[in-house]
DNA sequence: GTCTATATACAGATAGAC
DNA sequence: GTCTATCTGTATATAGAC
């Protein structure tokens, strides 16, 4: 197995993008790895640094997928599904993106953790906005590609927000469903 | 002023739109209306009976406004930016839906408000998915109208979360461009 | 309907031994 | 790097007086 501190950042992060920071705590947190909560404070000394460590390495994570997608040879419409499919699988497991559970969470996070979870929504929407730019053509919508791009990531978190209470996955389809009808089919 | 128990449903549906049911203690609560504990006790015996009861107002509230909406003249376009302006109201001051909020926090809710949750999203896109259908050949978008009507109900409580950590409501307002633009120009 | 007082549990965090 | 032990604060909830 991997050592504790990645062991404890991977239970961690499963735990809050299912019920969020609030409801972990380092003691359960440090039972399900089996150490004292007091190791747990080794690694983070404060809860902010765990949840500032998870929001930046969930940050890398899922930039280095977008250019994963970008370098990957393939039309628009792939490339839409591919960064809906980076949103699918949180949804497997009812769980929600961190960032978005942090979002919910804001007024419990300290100013390092909210600089760094706007980060993520910028870097990932001004991704988004520069994909659709460059494929303008394509596109059926008469909106702008930055405002599109905030269009689509609000509805991608609020598709798995909403489908926890009420949709079984329905939310997060019909998103998938609309993201594809914006490419214009032209043959 | 009115009596205590609204004061307190009040209080406590303001906060948890803020930071959350967790967030909110009955403790804290009775200070800043100025009772003790104890006496939220009493109007609440367990915090599941609060929860349920502001869920349970929250979404008589809501549902009476759609139906203003439905009453009012005007034409499709104006009822669905009525339906944008119902969200308009939280963003104002950094909150949530409630009902966004809890929906993020499911876990650490009980049966009963987990089904009254549900209610609320059912009974808001099945408005929306009737008032599409109403007006389908006005429409501009080749989805159906429940489709449309989760992906608007997403993407509304999803921009409400994403602009509190970033965007300064730039993400409702590219909603209700986007919204509006599901409606066709014709003259 | 509101109070005082209290039971019980758990939170985040630290000191210091090994 | 992990432990035991502990401090301190706060949570939900209840009993019983007024």
């Amino acid at each position: 197995m991997a050592d504790t501190r990645s062991e404890l950042e991977a239970l961690a992060l499963a735990r809050i993008q299912r019920s969020g920071v609030r409801d972990l705590s380092f003691r359960t947190l440090a039972d399900e790895v089996g150490v004292k909560s007091s190791s747990v404070h080794y690694h983070f000394p404060e809860k902010g640094d765990l949840t500032a460590a998870l929001i930046g390495a969930y940050t890398e994570r899922f930039v280095a997928r977008l250019e994963q997608i970008s370098a990957q040879s393939g039309v628009l419409r792939a490339k839409l599904m591919a960064f809906v499919d980076l949103f699918e699988e949180a949804a497997a497991s009812d769980k929600l993106c961190l960032c978005g559970m942090l979002a919910a969470e804001l007024f419990a996070l300290d100013d390092r953790c909210r600089g760094l979870l706007e980060l993520f929504f910028k870097q990932s929407e001004d991704w988004l906005a520069k994909l659709l730019k460059a494929h303008k053509a394509e596109l059926s919508s008469s909106l702008g590609s930055a405002s599109l791009a905030s269009v689509i990531m609000s509805g991608l978190e609020g598709a798995l927000l909403v489908d926890r209470a009420h949709g079984a996955g329905r939310h997060l389809r019909a998103q998938r469903q609309w993201i594809a009808s914006l490419v214009k089919n032209e043959r």
